[in-house]
Formats: structure tokens, sequence, C-alpha cells
RNA sequence: GGGGGCGUAGCUCAGCUGGUAGAGCAAGGGACUUUUAAUCCCUAGGUCGUGGGUUCGAGCCCCACCGCCCUCACCA
């Protein structure tokens, strides 16, 4: 299959002609071209010079037919032997998937398609390899049949070049997630707020309950972690005087793979002074409901059959009213035989209850109970302080802190909290997690000193929230897997 | 990590109770100066994931390994 296309790649350097050009002056995209045909309403159109990716290829003795492909669409070819004369030596040796540049004249074909009337052939580039591309047919009766076409995961992540090329629904995808990013970078910078950047490779990893990846620094012989979350280092700035603060970059995580979890993943973070969570809250609301506005036209995404409204108020629960009302128990109350004799109700299996003690065994009962009914977006507001190490303590019950997170089809989209910036406070809770970590929980976080002495400076209060952006992007393009809108999946080498 | 499933031509798949492989599309050759599912004629293409084993004989059975998918666990 590739011998004939090496083939054809010799025979058209053979005759002079290079199989890999430096640049072609294209004139219209293919949509344009099509506009601008329309437009004029003339049977001749102007000429155009188009480029792009054979996709089709239609040779029918000395006349052709074929599609290029570019990032606008798709426009057909019409290439004659008698108007390309030398040139139409080339035309004998493409392949599908060859880049081409086409110029010529608009036209319109008998069967009413708009097209270009090749004057010149250009070889941008030889496809060396054919694609895996699929053929649909279309019956006179409607029905579609299928042939063939890149369907297997596997191939469509390791090659994901590949799968980009033959299906332009995945590239709109891709383009789709650019104008979410652009939408959130205006959203912020608009409010004031300044886009930042801090270390990746971090001395001591902190911001989150999560294993981290270890990496090793030569120069200094010393492990450096890749971060868990951009969390301390923010507001740290906000110690600096940058009083607003976002960043929006990968964390790293070295757990378990599966629909929702990569181990890189893109994190948006921003802090805000002289905010409080319930602040946070209302810019969350409206960023959300902005962009399901930009996105979709509407303030509704229809997903799972289910019209998910962000439109209207996003509701609010607390923490433990939520729980009280789903699982009729008070986790704050609650003895720790209560609160598993619940999850047992709820199906978790005796021996996986039986491992949960503390925090873990709260947010078991969250889970199990709150989290699945929380479909419409729903902000669950105030957990216990042993959840949420970070988060400042509740104005009126010093059980709770000032934090919510946010949920949409029973999963979080955000994490948000009245920052703790008093030191004291904060060192008590490192303390706490150093105990912890000492009694086996590797999720615990570090003692920071450095992000103590920070806070010791003086901190003003603040808000802050991180969005996960891949799961926001699963909702807002409704794709049911963290891969589908990750370019390049974490993958097991090739065998 | 546990459980389940899958891995056959470039792609998507079929292959009956084990008898040494098949389809469509793609590909190659030929015909064709308005096709778009082009059409018509012809042709070729596979160490059946890898390595062992059972058997007279294995794509099919057994074991191990590799990879992918689903699921549970872990992971807010």
């Amino acid at each position: 299959m590739e011998s004939a296309r090496r083939e054809n790649r010799a025979a058209i350097e053979a005759a002079g002609v290079p199989a890999f050009a430096y640049a072609f002056q294209r004139s219209h995209l293919a949509a344009d071209a099509i506009a601008e045909y329309e437009r004029g309403g003339q049977a001749e159109g102007p000429d155009v010079a188009v480029a792009g990716r054979l996709v089709a290829w239609r040779p029918k003795g000395k006349v052709a037919f074929g599609h290029v492909e570019d990032a606008s669409g798709r426009i057909q070819i019409y290439l004659r032997q008698d108007q390309l004369g030398a040139a139409w030596t080339l035309a004998e040796h493409l392949d599908l998937d060859d880049h081409v540049g086409v110029r010529g004249t608009l036209m319109r074909t008998r069967a009413g398609e708009i097209t270009v009337r090749g004057a010149e052939l250009t070889l941008l580039a030889k496809s060396l390899r054919p694609l895996p591309r699929g053929k649909t047919q279309v019956a006179d009766d409607g029905s579609v049949r299928t042939f063939g076409g890149l369907h297997d995961p596997e191939v469509r992540f390791r090659q994901r070049y590949a799968d980009l090329a033959v299906h332009p629904e995945v590239r709109e995808i891709f383009r789709l997630r650019a104008r979410v990013t652009r939408y959130i970078r205006r959203y912020l910078d608009e409010r004031g707020f300044l886009e930042v950047e801090t270390p990746v490779l971090q001395p001591l990893y902190g911001g989150a309950a999560a294993q981290p990846f270890v990496t090793h620094h030569n120069a200094l012989d010393m492990p450096l972690y890749l971060r868990i979350a951009d969390e301390l280092y923010l507001k740290r700035l906000l110690v600096g005087g940058l009083e607003r603060v976002y960043e929006i970059g990968h964390d790293f995580r070295n757990e378990g793979m599966d629909r929702t979890h990569n181990p890189e993943f893109t994190m948006l973070e921003w802090y805000m002074a002289y905010a409080d969570y319930q602040v946070i809250a209302g810019m969350a609301e409206e960023l959300l409901r902005g962009l399901v506005r930009e996105i979709t036209g509407g303030e509704a995404v229809e997903r799972d059959g289910v019209a998910l409204d962000f439109g209207r108020p996003f509701a609010r629960v607390g923490f433990v009213d939520g729980i009280r009302e789903h699982a009729g128990i008070d986790v704050l109350a609650a003895d720790e035989p209560d609160m598993r004799a619940a999850l047992l109700r709820s199906g978790v299996p005796a021996d996986t209850a039986a491992t949960f003690t503390g925090g873990k065994l709260v947010d078991e009962v969250f889970k199990a109970f709150l989290e699945p009914h929380l479909v419409q977006p729903t902000f669950v507001f105030d957990y216990p302080r042993v959840l949420s190490p970070l988060a400042k303590t509740h104005r009126t019950d010093r059980r709770l802190t000032e934090r919510f997170e946010l949920f949409v089809l029973g999963r979080e989209l955000a994490n948000a909290f009245s920052e703790l910036n008093d030191p004291d406070d904060q060192r008590a809770r490192f303390e706490d997690q150093v105990r912890l970590r000492q009694a086996g929980d590797l999720d615990a976080q570090h003692y920071d000193a450095d992000f103590i002495r920070a806070l010791e400076y003086g901190m003003p209060p603040a808000g802050g929230i991180g969005i996960g952006i891949d799961r926001l992007m699963m909702l807002l393009a409704d794709q049911p897997s963290i891969r589908d809108v990750i370019l390049f999946p974490a993958m097991r080498p090739e065998g």
C-alpha cells in the first residue's frame, strides 16, 4: 500500500516536481470561496487559490474530481487534462490525503456543486501513508452505510494526529476548548485579574490531597515534585500584593486513570483579595452562565435527557443539611458506627465501609447520599473542618469551614474557600495533616513552613476557587470521557 | 490492584461443535473529458497481539506475557 505512494512520489520527482513544497499562497479558505461565489451570483466566479488535504479523489479518465479540506471545510476541485497541460502528470500521481494547492476559477457543476476548476495544481506535501478513513454511503432511501473508519479508541488516542485528520468533529472539540479558555481569560482579565505562572516543579507539593509525581534535580541533587495544585503559590502572591491572580495550567496527580481522571489535567484557579466564598460563588455562577450562553447561545444544555439549566440561580444546599435530608443523619453529631451503618444502607459493602474513618468516612457518606442528587448546577456549602485544611473556619459555626463545591450531573466541577489566612490556624491544620500522614494517610498534606511564613507577613482576606477545565469541557462538549477533551491523553507506551 | 471482555487484511468486522482464513470499504492495473456511494472489467493483500503448551492437526482449547475497553477499588 505504501509502496504505491512511494512510486508516485518518485514519478512526480522524476518529472521535476518537488513532493514537499515550501509554501503556498492561499487566497481563500474553502468556506470563504464558496461564500464569495454565492455572493457573486454569476455562473463563473472569481479566481481563487485553495489549499488543503485531498480527502476525496475521483479520477475519471482525462478529468478528475476531488475534495480539498481545510480548516473551514471542504470544496470540490475539478481538474482537466486539457487545462492542466504538463501538470496533468502530477494529477495522475496524486494520492488520497496528499496536501495540494489548486488555483482556478469558481464554477458550478452540472450537479450543482460549487467547484474550483483547476488551472494550476501544486503538490504541497505527499502523503506516504494512507489515513484510516471511513466511508459513508447515503442510499436513495436516505439510509446511511458506513465502511471502516477510525473507531478503535486505542488508535484514536495513540495517533491523535490521524484521529484529528479524519474527524472534523474532533477538531471542533478542541476549537471549542480554546473558546472556553479564551472566554475564561477574558472574564477574569476584565475584572482586574492578573494571569500568572507559578512553579510546576516544587520542592514541596501541597494544596490538595493526592500522590505526586517525583523527579530529581541533578545539579541540586534533590527530589522535586510536579505540582498537584497551584493553590499555595497563588496565595503567596496575595501576600505580595497581587490582589487578583489566576492561573490556568496543568496539575499532576499520580493516581488511577479512568473516564474522569488523567494523570495531568488542566486546572483553573483564581484568588481575589477582600472577597469571601460567597463572592466567589457569585462569580463562578456568572462565569458558567456566561460560558453556556457563549457556547450554546442558550441557557441550558441537554445531557442524558436532562436539561441542565444554567440560566436560573444555581441551587444551594448545606453540606450538613443536605446529608441530613437524604441520609437522615447529622454528620456533625453522628459517631462513626452510625455513619458506617448509613453507608451500609446505601449499598456500600461492609468490608469497604469498615475501612473508612474520620474525614474520609464523612466524605463517603456525602458521596453516597448527596452527590447523586446534584444533577442541576448546585452549590454545596460549608464542609466540616476535617475535610478542608486550607479553608477558613466558618464565621458562625466553628465545626465547619467556609467552603463550597459546585456540582453538575453528580460531578464536582469546582472547589472554593474563604481562604484560611490566619497563620496560627493554618499551622495547626498542617500539624493535624502531619499527624494523619504519620498515621498512614499518604494523601495528607505536608507542613509547608515557607507558606506559614508568608501568611505571618499578613495575607488579606480572600476567596479562591479551583475549576477543573477538562471536566468542564466534558460537560460543555458533551463528551463521556476526559480523554475525549485532552489532545494527547496518557497511554501506556506501545509495545 | 480485583473481576469481566477484546486483540483476524490498511479500516470496520465475520469465521459454525478445533481440519491450516472470508466480506465490505480502502489498495494496485485497465476503460472513461461534469463526478460526488462515480461506474465497469481485472488483480493483489493476513507469521489470525507475542511466547509457550495440548493435539495427527489451533484463529478457535490451555498457560504466561503485552496492549486496549468496561467495571470495582484508589483518587474530593
